[in-house]
DNA sequence: GCTTTTTTGTAGCCTCGACTACATTTTAGG
DNA sequence: CCTAAAATGTAGTCGAGGCTACAAAAAAGC
């Protein structure tokens, strides 16, 4: 027996379980649903600030996809109102779209120190953080911080096996 | 051809940086795709245990989805071979699919724990864990059970200043 | 036993994110 | 300057995973 609805959780006080874990999955769809956009931001600006522009073809070389499939994911992140773009001039980012990549950042770093904190070798946090910082919540980050700021592994990286 | 081929191994000595890069959201987009059939794995497990059958209208309504859109992934999860149904008789789980649903429920408790541990709010930990399970590596799976049983703290979680 | 409701399944449509193939434009070579 | 290559953009296809609407079978009510 699981029972895992049993416990009384603050929020979803008289919803059936069933409501609550249907809307945990859809949660997590949703946090699925931005999650090629939030790589994509995060992607110009870092070619933004490293290369000086963010082209088409290097986004698409950097994401591992086509140029194509690149191009169409910036005329999304135009709709959304996350990037601009110039004909044959690259691509640029709004003010929030800047604001996006700014917190997707600190984010990914967070994410990634926490899972270097509790052991994972760095190059692994690295991997596994790619997929996971879309679904963590501000909640959890704002634990993270506070656990990373509470007891700092002097940062050299927890003891590799 | 992207010739993805070329490293099934994390030694990324002599690749490019993009490469690596490409190499890492390639990665948590196979994740994702897995994702989905994960989680119909582990409720039709859980229903079968839990009610002594899993019917599609009670996946969907768990889900928080369309009858429609369960019966299709349901017929998803038979052409990998995971799961079984006769008709108007429910699903069931094939030896694969229940060893999947073994491990996806591990993964999925350590990832809660960790969370707890590390200072998240239980609720949120549920909530956030749905997500993020699909994206931790095996390794770092390790990592969270070593750092669990070494140094647990006090279980009472971290303290809210 | 027949009707109604629930459950199950099918069909068709949508969006997203991937792809290939082709067209166009800019840039580079000769 | 004109051509070849690279970069950019467009069109069309595909599968996944959603949806609604409808059809058929099983279960429930009367």
């Amino acid at each position: 027996m699981v029972t895992k609805n049993a416990m009384p959780t603050p929020l979803c006080g008289e919803l059936p379980a069933e409501a609550v874990q249907a809307a945990r999955f859809e949660k997590a769809r949703s946090a699925q649903a931005s999650a090629v956009l939030e790589d994509y931001v995060e992607l110009i600006d870092d070619l933004l600030t490293s290369q000086g522009e963010a082209r088409p073809t290097d986004i698409a070389r950097r994401l591992g996809v086509s140029h194509a499939t690149a191009i169409k994911s910036i005329g999304r992140l135009k709709r959304e109102g996350l990037a601009t773009s110039k004909l044959y001039r690259g691509v640029f980012l709004t003010p929030r779209g800047l604001d996006l990549a700014a917190r997707v950042r600190a984010r990914h770093r967070l994410v990634v120190d926490l899972l270097v904190a509790v052991g994972v070798p760095p190059h692994c946090a690295e991997l596994d953080a790619e997929g996971i910082e879309h679904h963590v919540s501000d909640t959890a980050l704002a634990a993270f911080a506070r656990f990373l700021g509470h007891e700092r592994p002097t940062d050299d990286g927890a003891e590799v096996e």
